[in-house]
This record gives C-alpha cells, structure tokens and sequence, in this order.
DNA sequence: CTCAAGTCTCCGAAC
DNA sequence: GAGACTTGAG
C-alpha cells in the first residue's frame, strides 16, 4: 500500500505537479481521481465532468510513478480513446501518455491477439470479419448444409448466433439447449459457422472478446503476464459491456484488482448488443470492498434541459434514483417543431441554424442534429446542402460500406491473409477474370473436399475436375497473380504494395473504362484508399498492411482529420454518446420511429428507447430543439405517424411549441419557369388501392403520387428532378406503377429513376 | 459466362 | 429509393 502512502503525503506539499493536478476537480471528483487502489466505482450522470475525471485520474496515476504502459483504459469508441490519450498528453507530456494503453475493447484485444493468437490457432495477419463480411459466412454455411434462406433469414440467424456470442454461449451449448426449429437450424449453422471462420483465418467482433476469454483459460502464464502489464484498469460507460467484456475485464483485475469502472445507468442503449445492464448494478456485489463515488453535480446543462431530461427519465421503473443538478442558469425552454413532413423538417432544422448563427453569433460546430435512424439523415443532409451549410455525418453509411472500398480492401485482405475465403469470393471475377458462378462453385467443393483454402485449390486449378479448361487456367492464373504479391509482403512498403496490387488487378481501369460519373465517384473512392494508405505509411514507424487492415475493421470514422474544422454535426442518438453541443436538434420526434414501433409491445424496450432519449437531451448545453413530421416518407412510402409519446413525458412547463408554421423551402435555383406538370406513371383509375385513398387529404401540388394523367415521359426531353436538378431523359423502359426512366443530369451523372416515386417534372418537350 | 432487367429487402442502433 | 441478389436471354 505503498502508493496510498504517498496519495496522503502529496496531499500536504503544496505546489506540487500532483497536488495541481486534483485542484482542477470539485471534491467528489478529486476523491474518484486521488483513490487509485482497489475496486472503485464511479456512478457518473449526465456532464458531470466523468471524463475530466478519468484524464486526471491516469494523469495523476502517472504522476505518482505508475508507467504508462501499466494502465489500461478502455472506452467505448476510439474518438474517446483518442481524445482522452490527447488530453492526459496536456497533463503529463505526450511522451508519456502515448504509451498508455487506450482503445475500445476491440482494438485492445485484436492487438493483443495479433502477438497471441498463434497459442489459438491463428496467423497474426487474421482477417477481422465486419457484420457484412460474417453474413457472406453464414449464407456459405447455410447452403453447405441445405437449409432455405428463404425459410430461415440469414440476418436473423447471423444476429441469433451473435447475441449467443456475446454471452459466450458455445455452439456446443447452444445446440443442447436449442427448443425451438428456428434454434436448432441456428445451432447447426453456428457450429458451421465458427469452423469457416477458423478456416479463413478470421475473427468476427464477437471473436475478438471470446478468443481473450479462451486464451487466458488455456495459458495461464499469458493471464498472468498481462495481469502484471495491466495494473490499472479503467473502464468507461461500463453500463454498456456486455458479458463477455465482463468476463475479460475481471480476469485481468483479478490479481491486482485496481479495476475502475465508469457508468450511468440511465444511459444503457445497447442492449441490442449484448450490453448487460447488470454489470453495473452487480459490481459492488462482485468486489465487496468496492469504493463508490457518485458525481451528481451537471456542469453541463441548462435548468430547463436537465429538468427535462429527468422528468423523461422518471417514467423509468427499473432505474436506480440519482439526484442530478446544476448550478448552471435556467435558459430557454425545450422548443418542440410540427412540421407538416419529414422535408419541411430538415429545412426548418437548417433555416435555424442559420438563425442561430445570425442573431447569437454561433458557429457551425456548435450545432448537432440527432435522430434514431440512419435513413433521416439524407433529408437533414439535403436541406444543409441547399443552404450551403457543411456538415460532418459521424457514423453511418460508411466510407468502408461501399462496395469498390471493400473490394480494394478484399485485395489487400486476400495477400496478407491467403486463407480469407470471403476476401477471395469477393475479388476473383472483379473484374470480370471469367470465373461464374458454376466454376467457382466446382473450385468451392474442391476447397472444401481438400480442406484447403479457396487460394490453395485456386494454385491447384489443373486438379479439379469438373473444371473447364479455360477456367482452370483463369483460377491459376488468378492465384498466381496473387502470389506474386504475397512474395513481395513485408519486403516493400504497404502504400507500394496496395498501389501497385490495385493498379495490376485492373480495378482501376474497369471503372475508369465504364466511364460512368458513377463509375468515376468510384475510381475515386479507390484513390482514396490508396492515398489513406500512403499517409499511414508515412506515419507510423513500423508500418505494416496486416496492422493497417486490422485497424481500419474496428473504426468508422478512420479519416477524420478535420474534427478541428467548422461544420454542423449529424448522427444518430447513439452516436452521440458522450459528446455535447451548445444547441441540439432531436429530429423525427414520433410514435414508430422513436420510440420505434417495437417497444410498444416490450416495456424493456421502450425504457431502453426513452433512455436514448435522456441521452440525447442531455448532449443539450444550452438550446434543445425536438422535431416531429406529421407526414414521412419511410420504405418510399408516406406514412402518417402521430407525435412521440415521449414528447408528452416532458415537465409541460419546460415546454413550448415553436413558433408557428415554418416558412417553405426556398424556391429552386434553377433556370426559367418549369412546366408545373408532375409526372407519374398512370395507375389503373379504379380500383383504386389503398394507396390513393391515403392520398386523399393532401393538396394536390405537393405529392406527385396522387395524380393520374399521362404526360408520358420519352427519349430526349428535359425533365427536372428535386435532388438532381435538370437532366435529359435517355430512356423510359416498363410502364404503369413499374416505369423506369434512365436521366443524365449534368454534374450529378445517369440515374436509373423509378417513376412511382421520382419527383419529376417535365421542363422541355424535345 | 456475362449483362441487363426484374425482384426482394432494407429502415434498428455499431465495435 | 438504393443496393444486393436472382433470373433469363444472348
């Protein structure tokens, strides 16, 4: 107990790098920083400085000796990992705090394994598998044992077999206990599974916390070796790790037991994934001589958004009471927006920030739109892009999402680790090398009757039988091409390799033939990795493909340099964990979209949806804004949701209805008059379906849909698209509720444009 | 084998 | 309304 000793001695040396350090924290924070030995935990509220805490903590940690590379900090995203390394670097020297073990679990882990896994059966150049690339595995698996796809959804059993993961249930255990059709199938898919993915030499996320759990059961010796480089642990938003972070995080504090964790139990949104609330509730019962320290003073908020946010909260029963205040002002009320749909939303969310900006002088960054799903951020995005506002979108339809991306990277992915099956499925006819389906269905069951790798049967190409001619020569040639890089790997540097690699396989020039604006964004895309690439090179000292891959699988957002510029942030409400703005905007504030329909007939749903709602008031520091459309479109259909119930649970005094209806979406920059003809594909008059009848109330000029003349569409006429602005159309193909049109727009490029739903009118005959 | 058209799914959040 | 997957003609 040496270092509580010196705790209490700095204590009375004024002056000292120490005793500044906590002078910087309130008392109960300094408490939760200065008490650095055994179990603690911190019950931190919304904005009570719970990351002040945790940076001074380790800085202070540092300060009393403890190197750096003996604590470990794990936190929920890497933009928290970095932040947090970047401020302990303010406190104690950037050398110092670069050395300090920080990242999300996975990152950690896969580090870690990189060294390790051989114990396991692994090569250090594994390949980590994201949701997308495990569903490919799982639809292999399902057809190698004929189970319907149709029958049972491959998404479902992917998301069964995770959820089973995630609470380290084995595919042994899940077969026995298996009761129902659904789970037995599931049980024999996942055994298949888990053997692929060994076979690919590839862990999927699930793996990454398991293979820790399964290594230190099997080697002793490692647990002990990083319990000794782990003394000190932090975990932060502990509320959301699930059983298996659990698992591994008490097996390396299990000898030193320097184990702090940090969370809030009103901010639990992620028990879709595993996350198990328990974890928090239980850790004093875990660790009996834990120290508990609440922080319950909000730096943070308004009055008025704190009142808000608990008097949301308060229709939580599972809950554990938490009194929260602030000595902040009293501020402006919670402002709710009707809007008449999901267009005139956006615009009204972008007209005010350039109100804001206007008459309170704020800057771009101060703004954050959130909203519950992905798919809302295309109208924000649309309506910041006509006012010429910049955004950033945190998250979402990612860069690595896209399809040239993820062949580039399958590239890449495919020479570093020859045994990636996926990675090999993905590339060998891209381009097109003349390898269909049926040759590579003969080259699978060859793989699979060898138990080798598709690479391997692909060398041995001559061997298959039931293999043409011509395709034994296109796979060998393939494999071959392949190898010749797997020569060079680690003998040149990876931006030469990938460069080179890429240029070779004839990506490039496919997209650069097919000439397409699409097929350029494309090209571009590519460029972009390869450039990501280079600047990683140069970068890191030791830089290696096999890291470089690894990495970018567990972030999204692996380029943002330019967190530092000025632009409006867009996210979902999950995203939005543990960040903060000046003024907040809650988008789509309705029953079915949030909360989503699901929860009505699960209250643990609905508690965990109203959750997500106290955090995303509570990014709120002074201006909050929640927005609600009376009509939206959802799956290209209109839909008429009623306001959120949760819009009702706040304190009606904190409320007040924003003024009026807001002004209509500024005319279209375009050039001359248009023909006011909206176009639609003719429906049959009558019946008329359901459809039409919901059209009913609405004032015709404001929804193509009801209309039900024929202004025909041909070759050759100029027509005039909302998004894409003026376009030719160079063909009109199927008719009725089916018609397709094929539109150059200049600047934007060919879109194939479903009638039924485009917003088009006709501008010009000819 | 390839390409284009047709059909189906997604829109539930992410390491 | 986009994207992934399937189907059918050449």
């Amino acid at each position: 107990m040496k270092l509580i000793k010196l705790t209490s001695d700095n204590t009375q040396q004024p002056g000292s790098r120490r005793e500044e350090l906590l002078n910087g924290l309130n008392r109960v924070q300094r408490e939760a920083a200065a008490v650095t030995e055994g179990p603690l935990l911190i019950l931190a509220g919304a904005g009570s400085g719970k990351t002040r805490v945790l940076t001074y903590r380790i800085a202070y940690l540092i300060e009393l000796g403890v190197a750096p590379h003996n604590i470990l900090a794990l936190t929920f995203t890497n933009k928290a990992a970095r932040e947090m390394k970047e401020r302990i670097g303010f406190l104690v020297g950037e050398e110092q705090s670069r050395r300090l073990w920080a990242g999300t679990f996975h990152s950690v882990f896969a580090r870690i394994l990189r060294r390790e896994g051989e114990h396991l059966g692994y090569t250090s150049a594994f390949s980590i598998y994201d949701t997308d690339d495990t569903l490919g595995i799982i639809r292999t698996a399902m057809n190698s044992l004929v189970i319907s796809q149709q029958q049972y959804a491959p998404q479902a059993v992917r998301s069964r077999i995770s959820s089973a993961k995630n609470q380290m249930v084995s595919w042994q255990e899940f077969q026995r206990n298996a009761d129902n059709i659904f789970d037995k199938q599931a049980g024999l898919i996942y055994q298949e599974y888990e053997k692929r993915l060994k076979l690919n030499n590839a862990m999927d996320f699930d793996d990454l916390l398991l293979n820790m759990i399964r290594l230190f059961e099997h080697k002793p010796d490692i647990l002990d070796a990083y319990q000794e480089r782990f003394r000190y642990m932090l975990v932060d938003e502990y509320q959301d790790t699930n059983r298996a972070q659990y698992t591994v995080v008490s097996m390396l504090a299990a000898k030193y037991r320097n184990l702090c964790v940090v969370g809030d139990d009103a901010q639990s949104i992620y028990r879709w994934r595993g996350a198990d609330i328990r974890n928090i509730l239980d850790f004093q019962r875990d660790y009996p001589d834990t120290k508990v320290v609440r922080l319950e003073q909000n730096y943070r908020s308004t009055k008025t958004i704190l009142a808000a946010a608990n008097s949301v909260i308060d229709n939580n029963r599972q809950q554990l009471r938490k009194e929260l205040w602030t000595a902040n002002d009293d501020g402006d009320l919670v402002q709710v927006l009707k809007c008449r749909d999901d267009r005139e939303e956006a615009e009204t969310i972008a007209k005010l920030v350039v109100d804001e900006q206007v008459h309170h002088g704020r800057k771009l960054s101060d703004f954050a739109v959130l909203y519950r799903t992905n798919a809302q951020s295309q109208a924000l995005e649309d309506a910041l892009r006509r006012r010429n506002i910049t955004y950033a979108i945190v998250g979402g339809v990612s860069f690595y999402k896209r399809k040239e991306v993820k062949d580039t990277l399958a590239y890449l992915r495919l020479v570093v680790n020859p045994s990636d099956g996926e990675s090999f499925m993905r590339v060998v006819n891209e381009p097109t090398r003349g390898l269909g389906k049926t040759s590579l269905e003969a080259l699978a069951r060859f793989a699979d009757a060898q138990g080798i790798s598709l690479y391997a049967a692909a060398q041995r190409a001559e061997q298959i039988a039931g293999l043409q001619k011509r395709a034994q020569n296109a796979a060998h040639t393939f494999a071959e091409f392949i190898g010749r890089f797997i020569a060079v790997l680690g003998q040149i540097p990876p931006d030469e390799l990938a460069r080179t690699l890429i240029d070779a396989s004839g990506l490039l020039r496919m997209y650069q033939e097919e000439g397409t604006d699409e097929a350029l964004d494309r090209w571009n895309n590519i460029q972009r990795v390869l450039s990501h690439i280079t600047e990683y090179t140069a970068r890191e000292e030791n830089a290696s493909l096999e890291v470089y891959l690894q990495d970018i699988a567990l972030t999204e957002d692996a380029e943002n340099s330019d967190e530092a510029r000025n632009h409006v942030t867009l996210m979902t409400l999950h995203a939005a964990k543990g960040l903060e703005f000046p003024v907040v905007f809650i988008a789509g504030m309705e029953n079915g979209l949030f909360p989503l329909g699901k929860a009505d007939t699960d209250p643990e749903e609905m508690e965990e949806e109203r959750r997500l709602f106290y955090v995303g008031i509570t990014r709120a520091e002074q201006k909050i804004f929640l927005s609600y459309a009376e009509r939206r479109y959802r799956f290209g259909e209109l839909s008429f949701p009623m306001p959120s119930r949760f819009l009702g649970e706040i304190d009606k005094k904190l409320v007040q209805q924003f003024g009026g209806t807001a002004p209509a979406a500024p005319p279209a920059t375009g050039v001359g008059r248009v023909v006011k003809q909206p176009f639609t594909a003719t429906r049959p008059a009558s019946p008329r379906g359901s459809q039409s009848v919901m059209f009913d109330d609405i004032p015709k000029e404001e929804y193509h849909s009801q209309i039900e003349e024929e202004p025909m569409l041909r070759r050759g006429m100029v027509v005039r698209h909302e998004m894409f602005g003026e376009g030719k159309v160079l063909s009109v193909s199927g008719r009725g509720a089916n018609a397709k049109a094929i539109i150059q727009f200049p600047g934007v490029g060919q879109k194939h444009l479903m009638l039924k739903y485009a917003k088009v009118t006709i501008v010009s005959m000819s």
